[in-house]
DNA sequence: CGACTGACTCGAT
DNA sequence: TATCGAGCCAGTC
């Protein structure tokens, strides 16, 4: 990503911007990406507090197992219109829509 | 300036 | 197999 990322929050945007439109990822996988393993839950505070998030796709970032963010009930609205499929259990189906970013590259 | 909090994740019970 | 707890660290108030 942008060599230029001061901060874990420039990464963050950097790789949610880059998502694939219908494809969403784990926090912990833009964290991983980002450089930042173990920051996870950095990364939805980021998204979470800075503005950006409006011009950013964040709602393509869900829970590892598919689960939507708890204060982020849109969040399921736009994945439904970029043509996620959500399992009866609430879930976004990781099996088909997780970005496969390690095969994009 | 210092402390709190968390849109998380994984491991253990 | 399901539930519960603790850890991680920067960003925000």
């Amino acid at each position: 990503m942008k060599p230029d990322s001061n901060s874990l929050a420039d990464a963050v945007f950097s790789i949610v911007s880059a998502i694939p439109r219908g494809k969403v990822l784990a926090y912990g996988d833009v964290a991983r990406l980002a450089g930042w393993p173990n920051h996870s839950r950095l990364v939805g505070k980021i998204l979470h507090y800075d503005p950006r998030n409006a011009s950013t796709p964040c709602h393509r970032v869900v829970y590892r197992e598919g689960f939507l963010s708890p204060a982020f009930p849109q969040q399921r609205v736009l994945l439904a219109a970029e043509g996620v499929e959500f399992l009866p259990n609430g879930r976004v189906d990781m099996k088909k829509f997780r970005w496969d970013f390690e095969a994009d590259v």
